[in-house]
DNA sequence: CCTTGTTAGTTACAAATCCAACCATTACCA
DNA sequence: TGGTAATGGTTGGATTTGTAACTAACAAGG
């Protein structure tokens, strides 16, 4: 019999945070992917170009964290799907800018509205002061060091 | 020119969620991959069945909200690797129990320390009431549902 | 110019994941 | 009993991911 001890898996950190985030992801996408077919990635960039605007991959990548073979393929399927449009640039031949076409902006409009649903539920969890704090503290977390 | 707005994605809880989850779980990562040569799965599996003793792999599904499908492949290199035995049930032939071996008991309490002490790494960015809110709210979360 | 180095983005191949179908065993129940 | 359903766990094949190597374009120094 293996001896049984008490460090709290269900108090470490990045444990919680992992489930937290994997069950709070879970539902939204369900949305995106049975409304529009897109993963997870394709939806990060989506929300990114619709957000911020046009954009190149390589800002996306620094921006999201996300590694740029991700991208590449995300922004493929976007572009196949006609939900994005590239633009080589003429100053730099190498960057090409990323922007939603119209199917794109209204697939991002309709999400957006999605998520900020959803985020309301979660919010509606807690108070507003805990909420504050927790998005504090996550970007925190987040932050990369 | 696509329009911008206002909908705000660094403060969408998901989102923030994975990016504190995935920075979080990346140092420790980098720990248990080069010194044991295991994946996120198998230090899951190894974890639970030192925290928590002998077990079978569907409660380990049903504890850890993962795929028994990854349970079950995780379970066979740590099986390969000889940190885990299993053993078929007489009461029920279709479950095995799962334990440690001594050499999977020495890397689960090896690798303990070091994700306690990691833990207050984290820890230390916040006050302790502070933690205990954050700790309250991602079990919170992670509920299912 | 020419070399060397850097950056933007893609591709190739191996490893990991997902989904569905699949045994084997046990449970249910007419 | 016997037939059907449910459970524990594994396997196969398509899809995704990760890592590294690659192309193309620019930059900087001689």
């Amino acid at each position: 019999m293996v001896e049984k001890d008490d460090f709290d898996l269900q108090n470490f950190l990045p444990y919680l945070l992992n489930q937290a985030a994997e069950e709070s992801s879970l539902e939204f996408q369900q949305v995106y992917k049975n409304k529009y077919g897109i993963l997870r990635t394709e939806w990060r960039v989506l929300f990114h170009l619709g957000a911020f605007g046009e954009m190149t991959a390589s800002t996306i990548v620094t921006r999201a964290r996300i590694h740029k073979t991700k991208i590449s393929r995300a922004v493929q399927k976007l572009v196949e799907k006609r939900f994005v449009a590239r633009e080589r640039s003429e100053d730099d031949r190498r960057q090409e800018f990323l922007r939603l076409t119209p199917l794109g902006l209204a697939a991002y409009k309709d999400l957006r509205e999605v998520a900020a649903a959803y985020d309301r539920t979660l919010e509606a969890k807690f108070s507003e002061e805990e909420v504050a704090l927790l998005r504090a503290m996550l970007r925190r977390l987040g932050e990369r060091g």
